[in-house]
DNA sequence: GATTATCATTCCATATAATGGAACGCCGTT
DNA sequence: AACGGCGTTCCATTATATGGAATGATAATC
């Protein structure tokens, strides 16, 4: 690999995001659909209102575009959830992701080994989205977790994506991060993560040490385009109570060599050849 | 349930909605995710280009805008596939969609009762959308399902969604529908989708007799929302080499029954009320 | 390996669509 | 019956999208 050209590439594509969110028309209305699948309770119109600042007939016009669009939906009782158009295109966004398509076999592979839960995460800005999973007993059903979204920082597919961007970009992101701490062992500032993920790029491994949720650990490896348009990672996840630390620790080879294994596959398969 | 007043909720929805189709700065842009969303092969800018007939200029910034969204991305072959911010907010759609949520346990009642395949699907605008599927051998992941796209003249559920509906707006839809002959037994017109759907009507039951795959078969019944902002329906899907369409139409009271219950459900929980 | 041709991207004056204040109508409340 | 909060519609103004033309990049051809 050429290191040269694979950095200018990566400098190129991120000069040409501006990095703005949420401007134009478009952005506009994608904020509005943001809301409310981010927000907890139902929201009414005036919820809206109260939560984007527009004033009325601009929100009410914005609203019946995304209804007419199939995006949005005005449940019976007057609140707003999002629209079955997304489900069909999920569909297609899944089936077709060339990404998941590669890792899907490799992901079969881990879990064979592992037995324990296998992830497949990519970075969206400053979220993992989950876009794969195996797991031998689904005692949840999968569309809980496929098209989830958690932060980057205290997740091991995450830290791992991070540890896979140009520092420049990953200092910029982190930057950007609102820090919580989701248990007692979240890494909760830009220092702590900035120092972790060093190690993460000189080891090839990142660890979730129960930062995410408790009892919960994983153990990650990054995976990447060429040009870096695309970061993620793979993840073996298991409860503590059943898998020692130790245990993940000895895991990590394979996770790391699944992953080389996937970016192979990436380069050799979505390559300039192909 | 007061017929007059139920008629005169759903005509004024109706009539609110001019049923333009891609109209605006939105409908523009979401034209472009359909177009990559139904292509069966990868499109490269021009392929778009081609496929929607606007200029290069005006189509590269629709294009971009997109990308920064996370509604679209493109791939390192140059190839555009849908965005996997799309499959963060679908996770939303699903996890939240209230039908869904309400039908999910009779759903599983349907499907203890039967033994095969139960699906829930909504219409939207020609075409139904599963939202939801019970299956004991999942030999086909979920999401191979779950947010698919069907036409509605050929399938159960659509049938009988599409007899939901005041007798004029199922008129004016069945006077868009691009009939396509699936199998030798699509209703494959206007007239004998008609004739199906007054016969639909009056018994309350929807039969698919292979007309969307060979050897597949299902019987069907609706469901609504009061005002017919949503309508839809549940459905038994077996092969037929296994199933008879006698033990079909033995399910028949079954699955009317199940989806009585599920439309009595709506009615108390998302009802005026609420 | 140089030259062309094709395709993608940027730019800018014009055309179009989005904006938001104000007025209206609908419902539930007092 | 009158009030008051909400959602909806309207229209002059403003901001945004548009698309033709020029430029830059890439692949094809000789």
């Amino acid at each position: 690999m050429d290191n040269g050209v694979e950095q200018h590439l990566a400098d190129r594509k991120f000069a040409a995001r501006p990095e703005r969110g949420g401007t134009g028309t478009l952005g506009k209305a994608i904020a509005v659909l943001d809301v409310v699948a981010r927000s907890e309770r139902p929201m009414r119109f005036r919820d809206l209102r109260d939560a984007i600042g527009q004033p009325p007939g601009t929100l009410h016009r914005q609203v019946s575009n995304l209804i007419s669009e199939g995006l949005l939906q005005i449940n019976p009782d007057q609140s707003y959830g999002l629209g079955i158009r997304l489900l069909q295109f999920a569909s297609h966004a899944w089936a077709r992701n060339r990404f998941r398509e590669i890792a899907e076999p490799h992901l079969a592979a881990l879990h064979a080994r592992t037995g324990e839960t296998v992830h497949l995460g990519v970075l969206h800005d400053l979220e993992v989205v989950y876009l794969d999973k195996v797991e031998s007993r689904q005692a949840v059903r999968m569309h809980s977790q496929i098209g989830n979204a958690s932060p980057c920082y205290c997740t091991g597919v995450g830290k791992a994506a991070l540890s896979a961007l140009p520092e420049t970009e990953a200092d910029a992101r982190i930057g950007r991060i609102g820090f919580h701490r989701h248990t007692e062992r979240t890494l909760a500032d830009a220092a702590a993560l900035r120092r972790e993920l060093a190690e993460i790029r000189r080891s090839g491994i990142a660890f979730d040490r129960e930062e995410h949720e408790a009892g919960i650990h994983c153990v990650a490896a990054s995976i990447w385009s060429r040009d870096r348009s695309f970061v993620g990672g793979i993840s073996v996840t298991a409860p503590s109570y059943r898998i020692a630390a130790a245990q993940l620790a000895r895991w990590a080879d394979d996770v790391r060599a699944v992953a080389d294994a996937i970016n192979t596959d990436i380069e050799v398969r979505l390559g300039p050849r192909a």
